[in-house]
DNA sequence: GGATATTTGACAGTATACTGTCGATTATCG
DNA sequence: CGATAATCGACAGTATACTGTCAAATATCC
């Protein structure tokens, strides 16, 4: 794609390369963009959580749920969205599905009648247990590839990142730490 | 949370603890998690992406498909998949709502009766060259509060990871560059 | 105390993303 | 050539994720 300096092109292929260089985006571009790196890598995230995990049937987004469930019981779905940083629409399924398995019991409260709390069953306290480990493994095998230092690069840079982009999400992390 | 060496905590406090520290995840350490993290780095970036580009209605991922079919006209959906890393059924719906949208056209190819041909539309390719500033400032965005070394770091550390795990997901990148 | 604003869960609608399956078609190999 | 493989688009099913809306309930302000 190199066009040497001295040749002179036809007026077609001038306005070609142009278009391709400067009016549009070109494929290549787009593979080093921050969203298209970042979604493919959510892809993968998933994928392996999701092999890692296929004897708990238990998706990413459920085993947090679950993990804050355990450790904030009595809480309500709009407190626990904002713990996790989910989506409050989303999580409702999220708890609906939880709930159906019995993995998480809700109630409502004796405070306010809008409210329904939270609290994880001795089924979903013994599957958060037993999942452990296979969630340890698919975390350690999404960074397996690099070398460690980069690695806790990675790490803290996407945690920079994210904190320092919170608020532009719907689902802005609150209260937890 | 440091006990002391020489302290003897009750047995109570003792296995609180030890649950706590063994046998389950902390939301604490939940945060921290690889997978958590890019979770909500694409949160963000796609809400970054919508809102730049709202003028034009256009998702992250209808814009790489419009890229991709702009730079490789007539190729089919499944080859396409593989140039930006889709999922093969995924692309089916998108493809089908920018064809709704007279972004994109299918025709059938004349060698093989299974496929159909992609091409980009007069409208499609205006609307790609109308987006692309939005596209910029939304990607810079992202990056935005990030020190400059720490986002080429970033972008580095991430290109090194999904190239790696590359075969992990079932929408692998193939036949770009 | 009463109008107003906010919060809560729920719902409808849309879009990505994956699994698995299907029939039709094509390619491959014995 | 003919059985078998593989591939294609399409579809059903499930799960996340967002927008926007709604009614009920609660909180706040004048």
């Amino acid at each position: 794609m190199h066009l040497p300096q001295g040749s002179l092109p036809t007026a077609t292929l001038v306005r070609r390369v142009v278009k391709q260089r400067i009016e549009t985006m070109q494929l290549r571009d787009l593979h080093s963009k921050p969203g298209h790196l970042i979604r493919r890598a959510q892809q993968i995230a998933v994928a392996i959580f999701m092999e890692e995990c296929a004897d708990y049937d238990l998706t990413p987004v459920q085993y947090a749920a679950l993990v804050a469930v355990l450790e904030n019981p009595g809480t309500d779905a709009t407190r626990l969205s904002a713990l996790i940083a989910f989506d409050r629409s989303t999580l409702g399924n999220v708890l609906e599905r939880l709930e159906a398995r019995k993995l998480v019991t809700r109630y409502p409260s004796p405070d306010d009648k809008r409210v329904k709390l939270l609290k994880i069953s001795a089924a979903g306290k013994t599957l958060v247990v037993r999942a452990q480990d296979a969630v340890n493994r698919a975390q350690d095998r999404i960074l397996a590839p690099l070398k460690p230092a980069d690695r806790r690069a990675l790490m803290r840079l996407l945690s920079e990142l994210v904190e320092l982009n919170n608020d532009v999400s719907r689902a802005p992390l609150r209260g937890a730490d």
